[in-house]
DNA sequence: TTACTTGCAAATGCTTTGCGAGCCG
DNA sequence: CGGCTCGCAAAGCATTTGCAAGTAA
């Protein structure tokens, strides 16, 4: 798992209190989620009862620059973050509980490239999210 | 191309002038592109200076939640809409000047499927948007 | 007739920003 | 020390909504 703390040292980003805590903050609940900006900010507002929600936002922003973190827009409104990692994968996500579950697929990820080239273009960037709906097993 | 006044009656909606005109709106602005509120209310605003964009947003909610039309999300923010089309398609996107593109893969659409089963889901929205830059051929 | 629609303006929810004070390097 | 960063409150932006008046069926 990436420390985002450590990798913004490593990226030269001049590190607050505030900072140091939101990155802290951002890893741990990495490991198990896809935290939004109000509860990044209610996390680390718990260790620290001077950070805003303003510096939150601008934070994330900013981390997000240096490519320390990424920013996922699900189809619930609000913008997620979570520390980048290694390999790139994309994400399914349970519409009844919100979960979400991480995947890769090389396959996808080269016919889309495919596809861009076909019709151009390079690819730069790409959004793969899959809705579903868990798949009872009554038998 | 689909006519969404015609699906409208057909699908049983209350047909108001200002629905009308809105739904003409989209078929029209459908055929070459995927219109954002804002667009949607001046051209039907310019048809009909008594529509107000409230209307508008209640009613492509409306369109959309009867299926006349589809909803997307791109990365500018805003909610763009076009007329549903016989076949499924996602979207190429130049992120450089905002054009769209419409391709459809059913290898992508069968691993999707594949992939959501594999995590124990059932498949029943997905979204797919490549974004990209134009290859510039110089030789 | 009567429930559904509308325009307007106010409210919402998330996000950004101007400002003066404070802090990192 | 000097520029970057912060907290706060106000502003922004897309979208939604309460209400009284208007309209389709």
């Amino acid at each position: 798992m990436i420390d985002v703390k450590k990798l913004c040292k490593e990226k030269g980003l001049r590190m607050t209190e505030q900072r140091n805590i939101i990155a802290d903050v951002i890893t741990e609940m990495s490991t198990d989620g896809h935290p939004d900006v109000n509860e990044i900010f209610l996390f680390a507002n718990k260790k620290d009862k001077n950070i805003s929600i303003a510096t939150v936002y601008r934070t994330v922003k900013l981390f997000e620059e240096y490519g320390v973190i990424e920013k996922h827009e699900f189809k619930d409104g609000r913008s997620r973050y979570e520390a980048i990692e290694e390999h790139h994968h994309d994400h399914l996500i349970d519409i009844e509980s919100g979960e979400i579950h991480e995947f890769t697929n090389d396959e996808i990820e080269n016919i889309q490239r495919t596809v861009a080239k076909t019709l151009g273009y390079e690819l730069v960037d790409h959004r793969l999210e899959l809705y579903g709906i868990k798949i009872k097993k009554n038998n």
